[in-house]
Order: C-alpha cells, then sequence, then structure tokens
RNA sequence: GGGCGAUUAACUCAGCGGCUAGAGUGCCACCCUUACAAGGUGGAAGUCAGGGGUUCGAAUCCCUUAUCGCCCA
C-alpha cells in the first residue's frame, strides 16, 4: 500500500503531495470557540500587485515556523492571511494597461468603469501571490483570507473614520504634494526618478522698497544696495514669492531683515526675512527667494514662520500663494501670465526681465529634477487641501505602550526607530488623488454664509459646530466640520455620516452635498489590519480569543510606516484606558506648530453631537454614539495588553536581503532572486531552511546570486538546504526506516543502553532546550543551527555510525532500534516547522512503519498521523557526564584517523589499536570498543593503566591515553605529526602559564575561571610529557 | 544633516567580556566504506578594518578614524 518511495530526494513531487493532504483535511483551519491559550498572527499583507520576492519569503517562513510551532504545543493558533490594496500601485498597473491596449486614460472610462477594472484585474491577478505563499508551505488559515479593501476592512475603515472625524482628530489641511501636471494626480516619493537636466541659473534683481514705505524706516544703513539678487531655475514660480530670505549671520544682508523688496513683473512687495537653516551664507549671493506654495523647502520657511519658532528672525507670518492650475498652466494669481504653460510663461518672465534690465545675469547649470515615473514628466511641488489625522493624541499612548516595555521589538534596537518617528507627532495626511481605494467619507457643501465674528481670521479655519447650520438643518447624526475659506469668502461645511446609512448618505447628495472624490492613503486601512481582519467593529469570537495577536514579524523599513500606526489605531479603536502618561499630565495645547492656523476649536462647540473631548495630553475617551454602538469596552481577558488594546505584544524585525554587493534586490537591477525558482531548483524546505539561517539578528544578510544554465537567478547559498534535507531523507528512508523494518519493539530500557545512548539522548534533550531558548527569543538562525549540529552533526555523523555496529549485536538491537526511533521522531518534530514538508513525508513512514515508539512521559508516538498537528517535544534530562565521556570517545577515533590519515594508511585496512589509559578510562574505552573498531577501522588488542611498550608502532596521545597504533611504519609521518602537536601545545602552556602568573587574574577573576586554567595546563603538560 | 547597522578565513555568516576564534561553501589530499559523491575522512587557511582607552582579561564594552550600506529629513 504504501508508495514507492523515491531512491533519492525529490522534493517538487513529495512537497505537492503533502500540500495537497494538509489541505484537504484542514490541518491550518483554526476556530476561536476551541479551548487552548490563543496565539495569532496577522500576516503583513503583500501587496496585490506584488510578486513574491525573497524578502516575502524570508517573513513568511518565520511567521510559518511560529506558527507551526505554537499549534504543535497545542496552543489555540491562527495564522490570518491576506493582501493590501496598494493604492496607487495597483491603479497604475491598471491604467497602464489601459493606455497601452486602448490608447486611453481614466478620465475617458471614468471613475466607475475604472473602478470595475481594477477590482477585475484583482481577481484575476491578485491571488498570485497567495498561491505563492502556499508553496512556501505557509500554514495560513485560508479561509480566513482578507483583502484590505473587502467588505470586512471596509467596515472598520468607515467605523474608524467616523470616530476620528467625530472626536475631531480629522481636519483639513493644505499640504504640497508632487504632482504629476500630465496625469494631474500626485503621486508619492517612491514614485518619482531624478534625472539631471541641463538648465541655466537665472540671477534676478528684486529691487529694495526704499526707507519708509513699509512703515519701519529709519535705521538710514542700507549699504548702499538697491536691490537683491536671488538665483533661481525656476523664474516662473517667482510669480508666487511672498518673501525673500538671508541669514541673519551674514553681515552683507543682515541690515535688511525687515525690510522689503518689490516683487518683479507683478509690483507686490514682500519681506525680507531671517532663515538660517534655509539660507546658506557661503552659497550663491546670500539671498533666496521664498516660493512657499511650490517648493518643499520654501513651505518650510512657510511653516516656521507660522510658528514664531526662536530660531526665526523676525519671524512674522508670511504668505503662501499658489500660481498653477491642476494641469499646470499659470492661474489667476499670476497676473498676464495666467494660462500660460509653465514653460511658456518662463520664456516670456525671462524676456520680460531682460527687458525691465533686472536680469543680471544666466549661466549654464546642472540640476535634479524630479519626474514622474509613470507619465515621464517632471513633477511640480503643489499646494492641495488635503485630510489629515492628528497624530498628538493618538501618538502618545502608542509610544507609551513602548517605552513602557507593553510591546517589545526583537532586536531591541528597532524601538529606537519607532520612538523617535512618532515622537515627531507629525500630522497624517490621510487623502489620496485617486480612484481606487476606501473612498473618503465626506460630503462638502458650500454654505455661503459669512464667518462668525472671531473665528475664521486666516486662510482656513475650522469649526466644529452645527450651530453654524442652517436652520432646520437635517443630518444632525452626522459629525460635521466647518471651514471658512478666505479665497472665495464662503464657509464650507463638511458632513462624515456614520456608517451603515445609506439613507443619510442620498440624503446629502439630495441636498447638494458631494461625495469628497478622494480616497484614503491605503495605510489607513492597514492600521486597522490586526482588528478589521478579526471582526472589529462586530463584537467575534474572533476578537475575543485572538486580539491582542501574538507577535508581527516584518521588515524594518516599515516599522515607521505600519507598525506605529497599528500600535496607534489599536489602541484608539480597541482601547478602553489608555495607559496614564507619568511625566506629563495634562501638558497645555499647542502640541505641533505647524497647524496651529488652522487648529481645531472643538472648545467653542456647543453642538448637540455628543462628541468626545480632546484632553490636550492624551487621554481618549470614546463616545457612546446613540446610532453606531461600539462594542468597547471589551472585556479583559489577558491583562494589560488587551485593556491597552495593543495589536501585538511583540515586533520581530527580519533581516533585508541584499545581493553580494550589497545592493537591495530589485527587478531593474535584475539582481533579485525568485523564490518559486529556488523551490523549483532546490525544493521549498531548502529555501526555508537556508532562509532560516541567515534570519541573525543583523539587519541586511547578502545572498549573493548567480545565474543558473536556464538563466534563472539563484544562489549558492541555498545549496546548504538541499544538501541537509537530502541527508535527512537518506538517512530517515534507507537506514533508520528499513532497520525498524526489521527489528520489532521492545520497552524502553535504559538499563541496557550503551554510552552512545545515553549521549545522543542528552544530546537530543540539550537541542529540545536550545531550540526552544532560541525560537523564544525569535533567533531564527540559533534554532536552525542548533537543528542541523544536532541532526547532522551527532545523530548522522556519530550515533547512527555508533548504531550500525550495535544493530548486528543481539544485546544492543532492540534499544538501539528504540533510540533511533525516538530521536528520529523527536527530530522530525522540532524540524517541522522549518521544514515541513520532508518531516511530514517521513513522518507518515515512521508511523507506518512504527507506530509505537518514543520516550516514555516525553516523546509519544504516533499521537497524530500528521505531523503539523503532532505534539511538540518535551526535554528531558542531559547529562554532562555523559556527555563529556563520549567526548573523549569522539577524540580518540579522530585522532587514530588523523594518525591513518598522516601515515597513508589504506582507507579499509584493519590496523591494531593499543591504549594506556587510566583505570576509569579503560573502562570507558573498552565499554564503546566496538563503536571505536567500526569508526577508526581497528582492532582494540589490550587497554590496560600499564603496558609494555610496543615495537614498530606509531604513537599519540588523546584524551589523556597513549594510542599505539600497530603496523605503521613512516617514522617520519610521526615525527611532523607530534612535532606540530608539541608546538601547540608549547604555545598553549606558554598563554596558560602567563595568564597564571598574573597575581591579578588570580586575584580577580572568578576562582572556577583559575581553576579551570589550571586544569587546562596540566593536562597540556601531561601530553606534552608523553610526546 | 539626524538615526541605525556592517567591517572576523577566498566567499556568506556565527561568536557580543574568560575555550588554542567557529560553521557552511570554496580550496588541498585520500576514498564510489553495504543511508547519502547533494557523500565520507583528514588538512591548509584569520594582526577579528586602523588607532586610542576601560579591564586581571577585549573580536566582544567606550572613544575615534576610515570604508560600505539602510532608514528618516
Amino acid at each position: 500500500m504504501a508508495a514507492e518511495i523515491a531512491k533519492t530526494y525529490h522534493p517538487a513531487s513529495l512537497e505537492s503531495a503533502v500540500h495537497r493532504v494538509w489541505m484537504e483535511e484542514n490541518c491550518f483551519a483554526a476556530d476561536a470557540s476551541a479551548p487552548g491559550e490563543p496565539y495569532c498572527i496577522v500576516i503583513p499583507p503583500p501587496n496585490v500587485t506584488g510578486a513574491l520576492h525573497l524578502g516575502h519569503a524570508i517573513n513568511n517562513v518565520l511567521q510559518d515556523i511560529l506558527i507551526r510551532q505554537h499549534r504543535m504545543r497545542g496552543f489555540n493558533t491562527v495564522w490570518i492571511p491576506g493582501i493590501d490594496h496598494a493604492g496607487i500601485a495597483t491603479q497604475a498597473v491598471v491604467e497602464k494597461q489601459l493606455k497601452e491596449k486602448e490608447n486611453k486614460t481614466r478620465h475617458d472610462v471614468g471613475r466607475e468603469e475604472l473602478v470595475r477594472r481594477i477590482w477585475q484585474w484583482k481577481e484575476e491577478f491578485g491571488n498570485r501571490i497567495l498561491e505563492q505563499l502556499k508553496r512556501l508551505g505557509c500554514s495560513c488559515d485560508w479561509s480566513r483570507t482578507r483583502f484590505t479593501l473587502d467588505e470586512m476592512c471596509a467596515r472598520a475603515v468607515r467605523e474608524t473614520f467616523f470616530k476620528l472625524f467625530k472626536d475631531g482628530l480629522i481636519y483639513r489641511g493644505k499640504r504640497l504634494v508632487n504632482w504629476d501636471v500630465h496625469l494631474q494626480t500626485s503621486i508619492s516619493d517612491d514614485e518619482i526618478y531624478h534625472e539631471t537636466i541641463k538648465t541655466m541659473l537665472w540671477h534676478v534683481r528684486y529691487p529694495i522698497v526704499p526707507e519708509g514705505e513699509r512703515g519701519r524706516g529709519g535705521e538710514g544703513e542700507t549699504g548702499g544696495a538697491k536691490y537683491v539678487v536671488v538665483a533661481t531655475t525656476r523664474p516662473e514660480t517667482m510669480l508666487g514669492d511672498t518673501a525673500v530670505a538671508v541669514n541673519s549671520q551674514d553681515p552683507r544682508w543682515n541690515w535688511a531683515i525687515g525690510k522689503s523688496v518689490e516683487l518683479p513683473l507683478t509690483g507686490r512687495k514682500i519681506p525680507i526675512i531671517a532663515d538660517d537653516i534655509l539660507v546658506d551664507p557661503k552659497f550663491g549671493t546670500g539671498v533666496v527667494k521664498v516660493t512657499p506654495a511650490h517648493d518643499p523647502n520654501d513651505y518650510a520657511v512657510w511653516q516656521r514662520h507660522q510658528s514664531g519658532a526662536p530660531h526665526v528672525h523676525a519671524g512674522l507670518p508670511i504668505d503662501i500663494l499658489n500660481i498653477l492650475n491642476p494641469d499646470g498652466t499659470i492661474n489667476s494669481n499670476g497676473g498676464k501670465y495666467a494660462g500660460m504653460k509653465r514653460e511658456v510663461a518662463r520664456k516670456k518672465i525671462v524676456e520680460d526681465l531682460t527687458h525691465a534690465g533686472l536680469l543680471e545675469k544666466e549661466e549654464p547649470y546642472e540640476t535634479q529634477i524630479g519626474h514622474s515615473d509613470r507619465s515621464k514628466t517632471p513633477i511640480e511641488p503643489y499646494l492641495s487641501d488635503q485630510w489629515f489625522v492628528k497624530m498628538a493624541p493618538l501618538a502618545e499612548p502608542a509610544l507609551q505602550v513602548v517605552r513602557d516595555g507593553i510591546v517589545k521589538f526583537f532586536p531591541e534596537r528597532h524601538a529606537q526607530q519607532y520612538l523617535s518617528w512618532l515622537g515627531e507627532k507629525r500630522d497624517w495626511p490621510i487623502s489620496r488623488q485617486l480612484w481606487w481605494g476606501h473612498r473618503i467619507p465626506v460630503w462638502k457643501s458650500s454654505l455661503k454664509m459669512k464667518p462668525r465674528p472671531g473665528t475664521a481670521t486666516r486662510d482656513s479655519s475650522v469649526v466644529r459646530d452645527s450651530a453654524e447650520n442652517p436652520e432646520g438643518f437635517p443630518f444632525n447624526e452626522c459629525a460635521m466640520q466647518s471651514v471658512f475659506d478666505n479665497q472665495k469668502g464662503e464657509w464650507i461645511s463638511y458632513c462624515c455620516p456614520p456608517p451603515n446609512r445609506p439613507d443619510l448618505e442620498s440624503a446629502l447628495n439630495s441636498a447638494g452635498y458631494a461625495q469628497d472624490p478622494d480616497v484614503l492613503d491605503t495605510w489607513f486601512s492597514s492600521a486597522l489590519w490586526p482588528h478589521s481582519t478579526l471582526g472589529w467593529p462586530e463584537d467575534t469570537a474572533e476578537l475575543r480569543k485572538w486580539y491582542p495577536t501574538s507577535v508581527l514579524l516584518t521588515a524594518r523599513d516599515i516599522v515607521t510606516l505600519w507598525v506605529a500606526r497599528m500600535v496607534m489605531m489599536g489602541m484608539y479603536n480597541m482601547g478602553f484606558a489608555p495607559p496614564p502618561s507619568p511625566g506629563t499630565p495634562g501638558e497645555g495645547g499647542g502640541e505641533g506648530g505647524v497647524n496651529d492656523e488652522i487648529r481645531m476649536t472643538n472648545d467653542e462647540s456647543n453642538s448637540d453631537i455628543r462628541h468626545s473631548s480632546i484632553d490636550s495630553s492624551f487621554v481618549i475617551r470614546h463616545s457612546n454614539f446613540p446610532t453606531a454602538p461600539h462594542p468597547n469596552p471589551l472585556p479583559d481577558y489577558r491583562g494589560r495588553g488587551k485593556e491597552l488594546g495593543i495589536p501585538f505584544h511583540h515586533v520581530a524585525i527580519n533581516p533585508t536581503i541584499l545581493d553580494g554587493k550589497g545592493e537591495r534586490m530589485s527587478k531593474s537591477k535584475g539582481n533579485g532572486v525568485d523564490p518559486v525558482d529556488v523551490i523549483d531548483t532546490h525544493g521549498a524546505d531548502a529555501l526555508r531552511f537556508t532562509l532560516t539561517l541567515m534570519a541573525t539578528e543583523t539587519q541586511d544578510v547578502r545572498m549573493p546570486v548567480k545565474k543558473d544554465a536556464q538563466g534563472r537567478n539563484t544562489s549558492e547559498k541555498f545549496d546548504i538546504g538541499s544538501r541537509f534535507c537530502n541527508k535527512i531523507w537518506q538517512v530517515a528512508q534507507f537506514f533508520v526506516i528499513p532497520n525498524l523494518e526489521k527489528i520489532g519493539p521492545e520497552p524502553v530500557d535504559e538499563t541496557k543502553w550503551s554510552p552512545a545512548d545515553r549521549w545522543i539522548v542528552s544530546r537530543f534533550n540539550r537541542a529540545i532546550k536550545e531550540v526552544d531558548e532560541a525560537l523564544e527569543a525569535y533567533r531564527f538562525d540559533q534554532y536552525a543551527k542548533v537543528c542541523y549540529d544536532f541532526f547532522y552533526g551527532d545523530f548522522c555523523d556519530w550515533y547512527v555510525e555508533a548504531a550500525k555496529p550495535a544493530l548486528k549485536d543481539a544485546k544492543s538491537t532492540g534499544q538501539t532500534a528504540n533510540i533511533l526511533a525516538a530521536v528520529l521522531d523527536g527530530s522530525l518534530r522540532l524540524m517541522h516547522p522549518m521544514i515541513p514538508f520532508i518531516t511530514e513525508t517521513i513522518w507518515w513512514r515512521l508511523c507506518e512503519v512504527r507506530p509505537e515508539r518514543g520516550l516514555p512521559g516525553r516523546i509519544m508516538g504516533c499521537t497524530s498521523n500528521r505531523l503539523v498537528l503532532a505534539a511538540w517535544p518535551k526535554d528531558g534530562p542531559f547529562s554532562d557526564g555523559d556527555e563529556s565521556e563520549f567526548a573523549k570517545i569522539q577524540q580518540i577515533i579522530t585522532t587514530i584517523r588523523g594518525l591513518r590519515n598522516d601515515h597513508k594508511v589504506e582507507p579499509k585496512k584493519t590496523v591494531d589499536l593499543s591504549i594506556v589509559a587510566s583505570a576509569e578510562a579503560s573502562r570507558q574505552i573498552l565499554a564503546n570498543r566496538l563503536m571505536i573498531e567500526s569508526l577508526a577501522i581497528c582492532r582494540v588488542k589490550e587497554v590496560s593503566p600499564t603496558l609494555s611498550p610496543i615495537a614498530d608502532a606509531a604513537r599519540t596521545v588523546a584524551a589523556g591515553c597513549d594510542l599505539f597504533v600497530q603496523g605503521l611504519v613512516d617514522r617520519e609521518a610521526e615525527k611532523q605529526r607530534n612535532a606540530k602537536r608539541r608546538d601547540e601545545l608549547h604555545r598553549l602552556i606558554q598563554t596558560l602559564k602567563g595568564r597564571l602568573a598574573n597575581e591579578s587574574y588570580i586575584a580577580k577573576a572568578p576562582p572556577h575561571l583559575v581553576q579551570q586554567t589550571k586544569d587546562q595546563l596540566g593536562e597540556a603538560e601531561a601530553e606534552l610529557a608523553k610526546l
């Protein structure tokens, strides 16, 4: 009935067969209502457009190791898989297709149609990466697969957005975005590439306004200057200049601070300000034009000059002026240049400046210009209205739980990055000018009302106050914000209906409100992932069982983008009692000056909406909003973490895999290794083993890339995995199992065990303990190494070799077979999480051949037909005595082997061996006689404390014993060998003597080390004396 | 500019206060020994990047220099 066993190890067929069984028998399915301590991991959802790469592979293999280990340990274990909709990347793929196949833009097909097509694309290709994860062997509960844009996640997004909006944590603000004027969309930083462009640097004169005109005159000190000169590569942006800046330490110009210049061509008067961050006095003319709406650095100047920060001199607020239309033409703020394309305007402005005599010079110049990866056109920094999440109240609890060690990072140092990033509390822009994503649930209407006196002063002020709404306003269940638009001179009302109220949404539409066209940043939905995938905002059994999740495994570069946001949003949605801040009770307002100007005035609210108050420290209180009851607070199941709402207890960071030159792998560089290629060539287990071995605490590991005959990228590094798997396969299928077929079971009787038996069991127990410790500490490399060293180094190289003669001896046959079965059994369990396919396959055979096996009380035989569901091994006692005794025997064997080699003894020739050893050592040697004879290919003639010298024998020393190997004639070889050893001993003796001669060492070093040094010295001197 | 990391054998990495500094690959020699040539046995190979310091003792801790990489501005 058993299928024929492959003669050699063929991972491909074996892996697919095992996988089929796991899937058919639903081995990975989890049940929230089942007993057992919970263990839960949510997958970092891979990008739907992505293909599996080695980064995914290592990350997911490590997760699978933890999941499989805990499942075996009897935890109620679940691994939730899923995919991220990845806003811009996905929309870009489909838009590109649209362009290539139909030569259409998204505007040609319209929003609804584009979104339909993206869904279609997602259905077709989106599961590819999940299929690849399956090939890797990932034991996710596939029935729980989520997508960040599916209904379950959408529900959580709507709920969260509404809550934040109602709590005043979402506001409307301005932000510079990277604007693609061709596609008319904003794009993210990573979609920009920089190109060196040859252009000109134009030096333009800005006339200084004569004294008195700005009302500050009187200093009378102008240095005789009539104008300042600024240099620019983008002269058209001068239409949007709102200041010129100098360095306050620059004697050439600091007298001018506070005066103003007349902006050429427009005649606007703009101030001369000081900004020591922007202006490097050593560079250029020392005067810099400031265009806040069209340059990131200048935007920062604008921000600094809003807050009156101490390093800013003459810290007057300066204006911000947008001069571009979305299509890249100059808008009405550009006066007579309005309507021109930016290139045309640039040419015209240079002409006009020349005519006006204000162009001092122009010189050729090379500069890096950011280009859109998608349209290949230069991007424009563009000021636009965006939605922001206010970070300060959300970030503080998230900082606190890491500072307090409630959420721990492995390795620890990564917490720093988290703390420093989150500590900045920079508000989070969440709107994206895209169509693919969670659409922002805000409806907008212009109210044509006058500002209430004293509230709206500048560009925009937010008032969350439904008293501003017209009489009989029908949407009082909605959360409201109103903003006064100074430019248009009107109030804009923003209205966020509660979740699950399509009636309100259509009422808003009919009332002339329009939904915001933008979608949310993908990270907004990812931030909810640990609780949204478990069913929040429903009060589900899954949430009760598995939240907080146990550990998050991810890559370093995502600590700030994702991990921090998950902690924040987890605590906001799931927590009901944020921790008290020990040092900072209720510090005053003014957190972050950036948005002071558009600060919320929630304190003025007299809304009939019962919104929560935002304490100026960070205490968050959830409101009981009548139309959307919250499941919070959830009962406390597992202590502090649960109560605080943290999404996970541990964050383990896996290393980044680089190529042999230390560069990141990427498609464009062609240095990427595709894990599927590795699975095809080496097998999934080999890939998994190698990646586990590489998962050290370092932040980068290198993987030298080679092309194979088919032109596939691969790496020699995976060979170690193949070799290890092959070794396991060979020893199990062709040594252990055939012997178990021949030799029936007999009761385990430790009194009959040989030294080798006791040794391997002790080693095995030690290995189990070390594996447990390694995995507990997320030291995956140690886990792999312990398994490798034990199974290959101890079991295959020594125990199996020792077992061969023992199996032929009727006295020891039965116990040897028992131990072979037990150790193989336990090793399969121990290694299963790392190399699940091969271990599962062998397990089946083992269960067939020897269902009764194991070590009483610890490793029980075939309790499960499927290794994936079998119990994790329990460690037992290990014995230093047994291990050191065996180590001596190993030393003797190795020494004889070396001697044979040096004397060029034919490999199969048996030599005669006599040993002079202490009574105790003699006893030990004789107890291991069979093994010594078999492994060193010799015949042990005589072992005793005294022995008359043997002529014609090569003599050497090992483990404190004199070894005489007879029949060896090569005196020269022996001399060389012993001379070499004497040299080593001399050096060692010198080192040890030096150490002991040092009085401070004797006085200060721990006594056991001093004793150890003395012992070593004694042994070395004894050996030297014998040689 | 700020933060983090790396620098140990030809290559990829362990070791993180106390072993004569280790492993795998590669290299050399011998072996197709009845589980395994994807193998076995033995061997050669390192001023632990440079310089200072702390310590009885430093690859390991501190300072510093150099080179490389990553993240954030």
